[in-house]
DNA sequence: CGGGGTCTTGACCCTCCTCAAGGAAAGTGG
DNA sequence: CCACTTTCCTTGAGGAGGGTCAAGACCCCG
Protein backbone atom coordinates (compact mmCIF):
# COMPACT_ATOMS: atom_id res chain seq x y z
CA UNK A 1 0.00 0.00 0.00
CA UNK A 2 1.16 3.47 -1.22
CA UNK A 3 2.72 5.51 2.02
CA UNK A 4 1.00 8.40 1.30
CA UNK A 5 -1.80 7.31 3.04
CA UNK A 6 -0.05 6.38 6.42
CA UNK A 7 0.14 9.60 7.86
CA UNK A 8 -3.52 10.26 7.24
CA UNK A 9 -4.22 6.75 9.00
CA UNK A 10 -2.13 7.48 11.53
CA UNK A 11 -3.69 10.54 12.48
CA UNK A 12 -6.55 8.29 13.69
CA UNK A 13 -7.48 7.89 17.45
CA UNK A 14 -6.83 4.33 16.83
CA UNK A 15 -3.30 4.02 15.85
CA UNK A 16 -1.89 7.28 17.25
CA UNK A 17 0.00 6.40 20.20
CA UNK A 18 1.20 2.79 18.96
CA UNK A 19 5.06 2.12 18.42
CA UNK A 20 6.12 2.56 14.93
CA UNK A 21 7.39 -0.75 13.93
CA UNK A 22 3.72 -2.11 14.95
CA UNK A 23 2.12 0.73 12.80
CA UNK A 24 3.94 0.03 9.74
CA UNK A 25 3.83 -3.94 10.58
CA UNK A 26 -0.45 -2.88 10.21
CA UNK A 27 0.77 -1.41 6.77
CA UNK A 28 2.79 -3.86 5.23
CA UNK A 29 -0.03 -6.40 5.45
CA UNK A 30 -3.04 -3.54 4.38
CA UNK A 31 -4.09 -3.02 0.83
CA UNK A 32 -6.26 0.25 -0.45
CA UNK A 33 -8.60 -0.62 -2.82
CA UNK A 34 -11.10 2.13 -4.61
CA UNK A 35 -14.69 0.56 -4.92
CA UNK A 36 -17.18 2.21 -7.09
CA UNK A 37 -20.48 2.88 -5.54
CA UNK A 38 -23.36 0.72 -4.75
CA UNK A 39 -20.82 -2.01 -4.29
CA UNK A 40 -21.59 -4.49 -1.50
CA UNK A 41 -17.76 -4.52 0.63
CA UNK A 42 -19.24 -6.78 3.17
CA UNK A 43 -22.02 -9.54 4.25
CA UNK A 44 -23.15 -9.96 7.65
CA UNK A 45 -22.47 -13.32 8.79
CA UNK A 46 -19.31 -13.92 6.56
CA UNK A 47 -15.70 -13.90 8.96
CA UNK A 48 -14.08 -10.82 9.64
CA UNK A 49 -11.19 -10.55 7.74
CA UNK A 50 -10.32 -7.46 8.13
CA UNK A 51 -10.82 -4.27 9.32
CA UNK A 52 -12.11 -1.30 7.21
CA UNK A 53 -10.89 2.40 7.07
CA UNK A 54 -12.41 4.33 4.67
CA UNK A 55 -10.20 6.74 3.36
CA UNK A 56 -12.46 8.48 1.05
CA UNK A 57 -15.97 8.34 -0.09
CA UNK A 58 -19.09 6.73 2.39
CA UNK A 59 -19.78 3.81 3.21
CA UNK A 60 -23.57 2.64 4.69
CA UNK A 61 -23.70 0.04 7.35
CA UNK A 62 -27.28 -1.86 7.15
CA UNK A 63 -28.69 -5.11 8.10
CA UNK A 64 -31.23 -7.50 6.51
CA UNK A 65 -33.82 -10.19 7.89
CA UNK A 66 -36.74 -11.85 6.77
CA UNK A 67 -36.47 -9.39 2.93
CA UNK A 68 -36.30 -6.58 5.17
CA UNK A 69 -33.11 -3.75 4.94
CA UNK A 70 -32.58 -1.58 7.43
CA UNK A 71 -29.85 1.12 7.38
CA UNK A 72 -27.65 1.26 11.06
CA UNK A 73 -25.04 3.71 10.15
CA UNK A 74 -23.12 5.62 7.55
CA UNK A 75 -19.20 6.13 7.66
CA UNK A 76 -17.22 9.20 6.64
CA UNK A 77 -13.96 9.37 6.36
CA UNK A 78 -11.46 8.95 7.89
CA UNK A 79 -12.77 6.33 10.38
CA UNK A 80 -12.82 2.52 10.70
CA UNK A 81 -15.60 0.04 10.92
CA UNK A 82 -16.37 -3.42 12.22
CA UNK A 83 -14.22 -3.23 14.71
CA UNK A 84 -15.57 -5.85 17.35
CA UNK A 85 -15.72 -8.20 14.94
CA UNK A 86 -12.47 -7.77 14.19
CA UNK A 87 -11.55 -8.20 17.64
CA UNK A 88 -13.68 -10.85 18.83
CA UNK A 89 -12.89 -12.48 15.63
CA UNK A 90 -16.79 -13.16 15.07
CA UNK A 91 -19.04 -12.99 12.00
CA UNK A 92 -20.02 -9.64 11.03
CA UNK A 93 -23.29 -8.41 12.51
CA UNK A 94 -23.71 -5.76 9.32
CA UNK A 95 -23.26 -5.36 5.95
CA UNK A 96 -21.51 -2.61 4.41
CA UNK A 97 -22.16 -1.00 0.94
CA UNK A 98 -20.34 2.17 -0.69
CA UNK A 99 -22.41 4.97 -1.38
CA UNK A 100 -19.93 6.94 -3.91
CA UNK A 101 -16.69 5.98 -5.44
CA UNK A 102 -15.03 4.83 -2.05
CA UNK A 103 -11.14 4.66 -1.46
CA UNK A 104 -11.65 2.13 1.58
CA UNK A 105 -7.92 0.46 3.28
CA UNK A 106 -8.19 -3.10 4.15
CA UNK A 107 -6.04 -4.31 7.08
CA UNK A 108 -6.05 -8.38 7.83
CA UNK A 109 -7.90 -8.65 11.21
CA UNK A 110 -4.85 -11.26 12.27
CA UNK A 111 -2.46 -8.17 12.02
CA UNK A 112 -4.54 -6.24 14.21
CA UNK A 113 -5.29 -8.97 16.95
CA UNK A 114 -1.31 -9.68 16.99
CA UNK A 115 -0.52 -6.29 17.34
CA UNK A 116 -3.20 -5.57 20.32
CA UNK A 117 -1.59 -8.22 22.09
CA UNK A 118 1.81 -6.81 21.98
CA UNK A 119 1.34 -3.24 21.72
CA UNK A 120 -0.43 -1.34 24.86
CA UNK A 121 -1.03 1.53 23.75
CA UNK A 122 -2.91 0.37 20.63
CA UNK A 123 -5.13 -2.17 23.46
CA UNK A 124 -6.03 1.16 25.16
CA UNK A 125 -6.91 3.03 21.95
CA UNK A 126 -9.00 -0.22 20.67
CA UNK A 127 -10.83 -0.34 24.27
CA UNK A 128 -11.58 3.61 23.75
CA UNK A 129 -12.84 3.20 20.35
CA UNK A 130 -15.14 0.31 21.36
CA UNK A 131 -16.66 2.09 24.04
CA UNK A 132 -17.41 4.54 21.81
CA UNK A 133 -18.92 2.51 19.66
CA UNK A 134 -21.06 0.91 22.38
CA UNK A 135 -22.18 3.76 23.52
CA UNK A 136 -23.01 5.35 20.20
CA UNK A 137 -25.28 2.24 19.59
CA UNK A 138 -26.98 2.48 22.99
CA UNK A 139 -27.81 5.79 22.41
CA UNK A 140 -29.80 5.08 19.64
CA UNK A 141 -31.48 2.70 20.96
CA UNK A 142 -32.46 4.85 23.50
CA UNK A 143 -33.47 7.44 20.44
CA UNK A 144 -35.24 4.46 18.98
CA UNK A 145 -37.24 3.55 21.96
CA UNK A 146 -38.24 6.26 23.57
CA UNK A 147 -38.68 9.20 20.74
CA UNK A 148 -41.44 9.04 18.04
CA UNK A 149 -40.36 9.60 14.49
CA UNK A 150 -41.16 12.84 14.18
CA UNK A 151 -38.73 13.61 17.23
CA UNK A 152 -36.11 11.40 16.00
CA UNK A 153 -36.38 13.68 12.96
CA UNK A 154 -36.32 16.80 14.71
CA UNK A 155 -33.29 15.68 16.53
CA UNK A 156 -31.06 14.30 14.17
CA UNK A 157 -31.55 17.79 12.75
CA UNK A 158 -30.24 19.40 15.38
CA UNK A 159 -27.37 17.00 15.14
CA UNK A 160 -26.78 17.83 12.09
CA UNK A 161 -26.74 21.46 12.28
CA UNK A 162 -24.35 21.32 15.07
CA UNK A 163 -21.76 19.10 12.75
CA UNK A 164 -22.68 21.88 10.32
CA UNK A 165 -21.05 24.64 13.13
CA UNK A 166 -24.88 25.75 14.43
CA UNK A 167 -25.76 27.07 10.66
CA UNK A 168 -29.19 27.64 10.71
CA UNK A 169 -28.86 26.73 6.77
CA UNK A 170 -27.01 23.23 6.07
CA UNK A 171 -27.19 20.12 3.47
CA UNK A 172 -28.44 17.35 4.35
CA UNK A 173 -25.56 14.77 3.98
CA UNK A 174 -27.59 11.46 3.20
CA UNK A 175 -30.02 10.71 0.44
CA UNK A 176 -33.88 10.87 2.32
CA UNK A 177 -34.74 7.37 1.48
CA UNK A 178 -31.08 6.60 3.43
CA UNK A 179 -32.27 8.74 6.76
CA UNK A 180 -36.00 7.67 6.80
CA UNK A 181 -33.96 4.16 7.30
CA UNK A 182 -31.63 5.09 9.29
CA UNK A 183 -34.24 6.87 11.44
CA UNK A 184 -36.57 3.79 11.59
CA UNK A 185 -39.45 4.49 9.13
CA UNK A 186 -40.38 4.51 5.66
CA UNK A 187 -39.48 7.34 2.59
CA UNK A 188 -42.94 8.24 2.66
CA UNK A 189 -43.04 8.72 6.46
CA UNK A 190 -40.17 10.99 6.17
CA UNK A 191 -41.78 13.20 3.52
CA UNK A 192 -44.62 13.72 5.86
CA UNK A 193 -42.51 14.16 9.14
CA UNK A 194 -40.78 16.57 7.30
CA UNK A 195 -44.12 18.50 6.54
CA UNK A 196 -45.25 18.29 10.59
CA UNK A 197 -41.85 20.03 11.25
CA UNK A 198 -42.96 23.14 9.33
CA UNK A 199 -44.67 24.02 13.06
CA UNK A 200 -41.51 24.18 14.26
CA UNK A 201 -39.68 26.45 11.24
CA UNK A 202 -38.29 23.57 9.83
CA UNK A 203 -37.70 24.21 5.82
CA UNK A 204 -36.36 21.58 3.37
CA UNK A 205 -35.85 21.78 -0.48
CA UNK A 206 -34.01 19.22 -1.75
CA UNK A 207 -30.89 18.38 0.61
CA UNK A 208 -31.57 22.34 1.63
CA UNK A 209 -32.55 22.23 5.55
CA UNK A 210 -32.98 25.67 6.76
CA UNK A 211 -34.30 26.26 10.77
CA UNK A 212 -35.76 29.50 10.88
CA UNK A 213 -36.91 29.08 14.31
CA UNK A 214 -34.38 27.51 16.47
CA UNK A 215 -35.68 27.88 19.71
CA UNK A 216 -38.88 26.25 18.63
CA UNK A 217 -37.51 23.24 17.28
CA UNK A 218 -35.39 22.70 20.48
CA UNK A 219 -38.27 22.96 22.47
CA UNK A 220 -40.32 20.40 20.59
CA UNK A 221 -37.13 18.23 20.18
CA UNK A 222 -36.20 18.10 23.34
CA UNK A 223 -32.04 17.50 22.37
CA UNK A 224 -30.36 15.32 25.69
CA UNK A 225 -26.53 15.06 25.86
CA UNK A 226 -27.56 11.38 26.97
CA UNK A 227 -28.75 11.00 23.43
CA UNK A 228 -27.77 13.21 21.31
CA UNK A 229 -23.78 14.06 21.90
CA UNK A 230 -21.91 11.95 19.53
CA UNK A 231 -18.94 12.87 21.57
CA UNK A 232 -19.43 11.61 24.74
CA UNK B 1 -14.79 -6.49 51.65
CA UNK B 2 -15.02 -10.24 52.89
CA UNK B 3 -12.80 -12.69 51.18
CA UNK B 4 -15.63 -14.96 50.74
CA UNK B 5 -16.74 -13.21 47.32
CA UNK B 6 -13.36 -13.37 45.65
CA UNK B 7 -13.55 -16.66 43.98
CA UNK B 8 -16.66 -16.08 42.46
CA UNK B 9 -15.83 -12.85 41.07
CA UNK B 10 -12.66 -14.26 40.01
CA UNK B 11 -14.36 -16.94 38.34
CA UNK B 12 -16.10 -13.99 35.61
CA UNK B 13 -14.31 -13.57 32.04
CA UNK B 14 -13.68 -10.00 32.97
CA UNK B 15 -11.24 -11.15 35.97
CA UNK B 16 -9.75 -14.48 35.17
CA UNK B 17 -6.67 -14.41 33.60
CA UNK B 18 -5.21 -10.97 35.36
CA UNK B 19 -2.56 -11.14 38.12
CA UNK B 20 -3.50 -12.03 41.68
CA UNK B 21 -2.08 -8.85 43.30
CA UNK B 22 -3.78 -6.67 40.54
CA UNK B 23 -7.00 -8.44 41.34
CA UNK B 24 -6.26 -8.10 44.81
CA UNK B 25 -5.86 -4.51 44.58
CA UNK B 26 -9.09 -4.08 42.92
CA UNK B 27 -10.62 -6.06 45.98
CA UNK B 28 -9.38 -4.24 47.96
CA UNK B 29 -10.98 -0.65 47.56
CA UNK B 30 -14.45 -2.38 46.35
CA UNK B 31 -17.54 -3.25 48.95
CA UNK B 32 -20.32 -5.36 48.97
CA UNK B 33 -23.73 -3.73 49.64
CA UNK B 34 -26.60 -5.25 50.17
CA UNK B 35 -30.00 -3.87 48.73
CA UNK B 36 -33.36 -3.68 48.95
CA UNK B 37 -35.57 -4.18 45.64
CA UNK B 38 -36.99 -0.78 44.02
CA UNK B 39 -33.60 1.15 44.75
CA UNK B 40 -32.16 3.14 42.16
CA UNK B 41 -28.55 2.49 42.46
CA UNK B 42 -27.58 4.33 38.92
CA UNK B 43 -29.26 7.25 37.84
CA UNK B 44 -28.51 8.17 34.00
CA UNK B 45 -25.98 10.91 33.74
CA UNK B 46 -24.12 10.54 36.67
CA UNK B 47 -20.83 10.45 37.06
CA UNK B 48 -19.52 6.91 36.96
CA UNK B 49 -18.10 6.39 39.83
CA UNK B 50 -18.01 2.84 40.06
CA UNK B 51 -17.83 -0.74 38.13
CA UNK B 52 -20.87 -2.95 39.47
CA UNK B 53 -20.70 -6.37 40.11
CA UNK B 54 -24.43 -8.39 40.74
CA UNK B 55 -23.50 -11.12 43.11
CA UNK B 56 -26.85 -12.11 43.89
CA UNK B 57 -30.73 -10.83 42.88
CA UNK B 58 -31.18 -8.56 39.83
CA UNK B 59 -30.89 -5.27 38.55
CA UNK B 60 -32.95 -3.45 35.37
CA UNK B 61 -30.86 -1.04 33.21
CA UNK B 62 -33.23 1.41 32.09
CA UNK B 63 -33.46 4.70 30.42
CA UNK B 64 -35.60 8.05 30.80
CA UNK B 65 -36.53 10.63 28.49
CA UNK B 66 -39.34 13.36 28.31
CA UNK B 67 -41.09 11.34 31.25
CA UNK B 68 -40.95 8.55 29.08
CA UNK B 69 -39.37 5.00 30.77
CA UNK B 70 -38.11 2.12 28.66
CA UNK B 71 -36.24 -1.14 29.87
CA UNK B 72 -32.42 -1.68 28.00
CA UNK B 73 -31.34 -4.95 29.79
CA UNK B 74 -31.83 -6.99 32.87
CA UNK B 75 -28.19 -7.93 34.47
CA UNK B 76 -28.45 -11.28 36.61
CA UNK B 77 -25.72 -12.51 38.64
CA UNK B 78 -22.96 -13.06 37.88
CA UNK B 79 -21.72 -10.36 36.33
CA UNK B 80 -20.89 -6.64 35.65
CA UNK B 81 -22.48 -3.41 33.68
CA UNK B 82 -21.72 -0.25 32.74
CA UNK B 83 -18.38 -1.14 32.33
CA UNK B 84 -18.25 1.12 29.20
CA UNK B 85 -18.61 4.43 31.36
CA UNK B 86 -16.31 3.29 33.74
CA UNK B 87 -13.39 2.90 31.28
CA UNK B 88 -14.29 6.07 29.72
CA UNK B 89 -14.67 7.89 33.00
CA UNK B 90 -17.92 9.36 30.73
CA UNK B 91 -21.34 9.93 32.67
CA UNK B 92 -23.62 6.73 32.98
CA UNK B 93 -26.30 6.51 29.60
CA UNK B 94 -28.60 4.32 31.56
CA UNK B 95 -29.77 4.15 35.07
CA UNK B 96 -29.85 1.20 36.92
CA UNK B 97 -32.23 -0.30 40.05
CA UNK B 98 -32.94 -3.15 42.05
CA UNK B 99 -35.74 -5.56 40.56
CA UNK B 100 -34.86 -7.96 44.04
CA UNK B 101 -33.05 -7.91 47.05
CA UNK B 102 -29.63 -7.50 45.61
CA UNK B 103 -26.28 -8.11 46.66
CA UNK B 104 -23.82 -5.92 44.97
CA UNK B 105 -20.00 -4.81 45.04
CA UNK B 106 -18.74 -1.87 43.65
CA UNK B 107 -15.24 -1.24 42.39
CA UNK B 108 -14.24 2.58 42.20
CA UNK B 109 -13.87 3.35 38.07
CA UNK B 110 -10.14 4.74 39.04
CA UNK B 111 -9.05 1.60 40.04
CA UNK B 112 -10.05 -0.48 37.22
CA UNK B 113 -8.87 2.21 35.09
CA UNK B 114 -5.47 2.23 37.11
CA UNK B 115 -5.35 -1.93 36.90
CA UNK B 116 -6.24 -1.61 33.37
CA UNK B 117 -3.36 0.68 32.41
CA UNK B 118 -1.19 -1.98 33.79
CA UNK B 119 -1.96 -5.49 33.26
CA UNK B 120 -2.01 -6.03 29.66
CA UNK B 121 -4.01 -9.73 30.23
CA UNK B 122 -6.81 -7.59 32.03
CA UNK B 123 -6.78 -5.24 29.10
CA UNK B 124 -7.75 -8.02 27.00
CA UNK B 125 -10.50 -8.90 28.53
CA UNK B 126 -11.87 -5.74 29.17
CA UNK B 127 -11.76 -5.70 25.30
CA UNK B 128 -13.54 -8.64 24.73
CA UNK B 129 -16.50 -7.69 26.98
CA UNK B 130 -16.73 -4.03 25.67
CA UNK B 131 -16.83 -5.69 22.19
CA UNK B 132 -19.52 -8.34 23.47
CA UNK B 133 -21.65 -5.75 25.26
CA UNK B 134 -21.39 -3.84 21.54
CA UNK B 135 -22.50 -6.30 19.90
CA UNK B 136 -25.46 -7.20 22.05
CA UNK B 137 -26.51 -3.59 21.50
CA UNK B 138 -26.32 -4.29 17.82
CA UNK B 139 -28.73 -7.16 17.82
CA UNK B 140 -31.16 -5.50 19.87
CA UNK B 141 -31.08 -2.70 17.62
CA UNK B 142 -31.50 -5.10 14.59
CA UNK B 143 -34.60 -6.92 16.59
CA UNK B 144 -36.44 -3.54 17.16
CA UNK B 145 -36.12 -2.01 13.59
CA UNK B 146 -36.40 -4.88 11.74
CA UNK B 147 -38.87 -7.24 13.22
CA UNK B 148 -42.54 -6.53 14.43
CA UNK B 149 -43.61 -6.89 18.09
CA UNK B 150 -45.49 -10.18 17.72
CA UNK B 151 -41.60 -11.34 15.66
CA UNK B 152 -39.82 -9.63 18.73
CA UNK B 153 -42.13 -12.00 21.43
CA UNK B 154 -41.36 -15.09 19.19
CA UNK B 155 -37.81 -14.88 19.40
CA UNK B 156 -37.72 -13.63 22.85
CA UNK B 157 -39.46 -16.59 23.83
CA UNK B 158 -37.46 -18.96 21.95
CA UNK B 159 -34.56 -17.41 23.72
CA UNK B 160 -35.55 -17.81 27.11
CA UNK B 161 -36.21 -21.45 25.90
CA UNK B 162 -32.88 -22.17 24.99
CA UNK B 163 -31.40 -20.98 28.22
CA UNK B 164 -33.96 -23.35 29.78
CA UNK B 165 -32.04 -26.22 28.08
CA UNK B 166 -34.53 -26.09 25.37
CA UNK B 167 -37.79 -27.59 27.60
CA UNK B 168 -40.96 -26.86 26.13
CA UNK B 169 -41.99 -25.35 29.18
CA UNK B 170 -40.07 -22.68 30.97
CA UNK B 171 -41.10 -19.40 33.04
CA UNK B 172 -40.77 -15.73 32.39
CA UNK B 173 -37.95 -14.65 34.17
CA UNK B 174 -39.49 -11.04 34.35
CA UNK B 175 -42.35 -9.44 35.11
CA UNK B 176 -44.31 -8.45 32.01
CA UNK B 177 -45.00 -5.06 32.17
CA UNK B 178 -40.97 -5.29 32.07
CA UNK B 179 -40.46 -7.77 29.55
CA UNK B 180 -42.97 -5.00 27.54
CA UNK B 181 -40.93 -2.52 27.73
CA UNK B 182 -37.77 -4.08 27.15
CA UNK B 183 -39.37 -5.15 23.71
CA UNK B 184 -40.57 -2.03 22.92
CA UNK B 185 -44.00 -2.11 23.48
CA UNK B 186 -47.14 -1.52 26.47
CA UNK B 187 -48.15 -4.10 28.67
CA UNK B 188 -51.74 -3.81 27.25
CA UNK B 189 -49.89 -5.12 23.79
CA UNK B 190 -47.83 -7.51 25.24
CA UNK B 191 -51.25 -9.43 26.36
CA UNK B 192 -52.55 -9.04 23.21
CA UNK B 193 -49.19 -10.70 21.60
CA UNK B 194 -49.41 -13.24 23.69
CA UNK B 195 -52.87 -13.94 22.43
CA UNK B 196 -51.41 -13.74 19.09
CA UNK B 197 -48.93 -16.61 19.66
CA UNK B 198 -51.80 -18.58 20.16
CA UNK B 199 -52.24 -19.24 16.63
CA UNK B 200 -48.37 -20.87 16.80
CA UNK B 201 -48.57 -23.18 19.86
CA UNK B 202 -47.75 -20.51 22.48
CA UNK B 203 -49.87 -21.50 25.84
CA UNK B 204 -49.47 -18.89 28.60
CA UNK B 205 -50.49 -18.87 31.94
CA UNK B 206 -48.85 -16.89 34.99
CA UNK B 207 -45.31 -16.86 34.27
CA UNK B 208 -45.29 -20.59 32.39
CA UNK B 209 -45.01 -20.73 28.95
CA UNK B 210 -45.36 -23.73 26.88
CA UNK B 211 -44.58 -24.17 23.23
CA UNK B 212 -46.09 -26.77 22.29
CA UNK B 213 -45.73 -26.70 18.88
CA UNK B 214 -41.95 -25.73 18.03
CA UNK B 215 -41.42 -25.80 14.42
CA UNK B 216 -44.50 -23.74 13.73
CA UNK B 217 -43.35 -21.13 16.29
CA UNK B 218 -39.93 -21.60 14.61
CA UNK B 219 -40.91 -20.79 11.13
CA UNK B 220 -42.90 -17.84 12.13
CA UNK B 221 -40.01 -16.29 14.45
CA UNK B 222 -37.12 -17.12 11.75
CA UNK B 223 -34.79 -16.52 14.41
CA UNK B 224 -31.00 -15.77 13.28
CA UNK B 225 -27.96 -16.34 14.57
CA UNK B 226 -27.08 -12.40 13.68
CA UNK B 227 -29.45 -11.52 15.61
CA UNK B 228 -30.25 -13.93 18.15
CA UNK B 229 -27.57 -16.04 19.12
CA UNK B 230 -26.65 -13.47 22.68
CA UNK B 231 -22.88 -15.29 22.87
CA UNK B 232 -21.23 -14.55 19.87
C1' DC C 1 -59.42 -10.48 54.29
C1' DG C 2 -58.49 -6.03 52.54
C1' DG C 3 -55.32 -3.36 49.50
C1' DG C 4 -51.81 -2.59 46.40
C1' DG C 5 -49.80 -3.85 42.48
C1' DT C 6 -49.99 -6.43 37.94
C1' DC C 7 -52.32 -8.39 34.17
C1' DT C 8 -56.03 -8.60 30.94
C1' DT C 9 -59.80 -7.05 27.98
C1' DG C 10 -62.45 -3.85 25.29
C1' DA C 11 -63.19 0.36 22.72
C1' DC C 12 -61.17 3.96 20.42
C1' DC C 13 -57.77 6.51 17.97
C1' DC C 14 -53.43 7.83 16.19
C1' DT C 15 -49.15 6.75 14.10
C1' DC C 16 -47.07 4.73 10.66
C1' DC C 17 -46.94 1.33 6.72
C1' DT C 18 -48.61 -0.18 2.13
C1' DC C 19 -49.86 0.50 -2.34
C1' DA C 20 -50.29 3.28 -6.26
C1' DA C 21 -49.46 7.16 -9.07
C1' DG C 22 -47.52 11.48 -10.36
C1' DG C 23 -43.55 14.61 -10.38
C1' DA C 24 -38.80 16.07 -9.85
C1' DA C 25 -33.86 15.20 -10.45
C1' DA C 26 -30.08 13.19 -12.31
C1' DG C 27 -27.63 10.34 -15.21
C1' DT C 28 -27.28 8.28 -20.31
C1' DG C 29 -26.91 8.19 -25.06
C1' DG C 30 -27.76 10.22 -29.27
C1' DC D 1 -28.15 20.17 -25.82
C1' DC D 2 -32.10 17.49 -25.73
C1' DA D 3 -35.16 13.22 -25.34
C1' DC D 4 -35.01 9.02 -22.64
C1' DT D 5 -34.46 6.27 -18.71
C1' DT D 6 -33.98 5.55 -14.12
C1' DT D 7 -34.19 6.65 -9.56
C1' DC D 8 -35.78 9.21 -6.00
C1' DC D 9 -39.13 11.98 -3.75
C1' DT D 10 -43.75 13.31 -2.85
C1' DT D 11 -48.77 12.92 -2.32
C1' DG D 12 -52.99 10.55 -1.57
C1' DA D 13 -56.10 6.90 0.03
C1' DG D 14 -56.74 3.00 2.81
C1' DG D 15 -55.47 -0.16 6.46
C1' DA D 16 -52.76 -2.55 10.07
C1' DG D 17 -50.11 -2.22 14.15
C1' DG D 18 -49.70 -0.46 18.23
C1' DG D 19 -50.83 3.23 21.89
C1' DT D 20 -54.23 5.21 25.24
C1' DC D 21 -57.81 5.10 28.44
C1' DA D 22 -60.80 2.82 31.47
C1' DA D 23 -62.58 -1.01 33.90
C1' DG D 24 -62.39 -5.40 35.76
C1' DA D 25 -59.79 -9.79 37.13
C1' DC D 26 -56.12 -11.71 39.32
C1' DC D 27 -52.51 -12.15 42.61
C1' DC D 28 -49.44 -11.52 46.10
C1' DC D 29 -48.49 -9.90 50.78
C1' DG D 30 -49.21 -7.92 54.87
Amino acid sequence: MPKSHFPEIRELDLFQGMQEDHFLALMRGAYVQNFPPQIELINEGDPSDFLHIVLSGSVDLFSTWNRRETSMATVRPISTFILAATIKDAPYLMSARTLEKSRIVLVPSEDVRAVFDIDPVFAQAIVTELAQCYRSVVKSTKDLKLRTSLERLANYLLRQQTRADGAAEFDLLIEKRRLASFLGMTPENLSRAFKGLHAYGVMVEGIKVRISNQRDLERFAKPSPLIDDYST
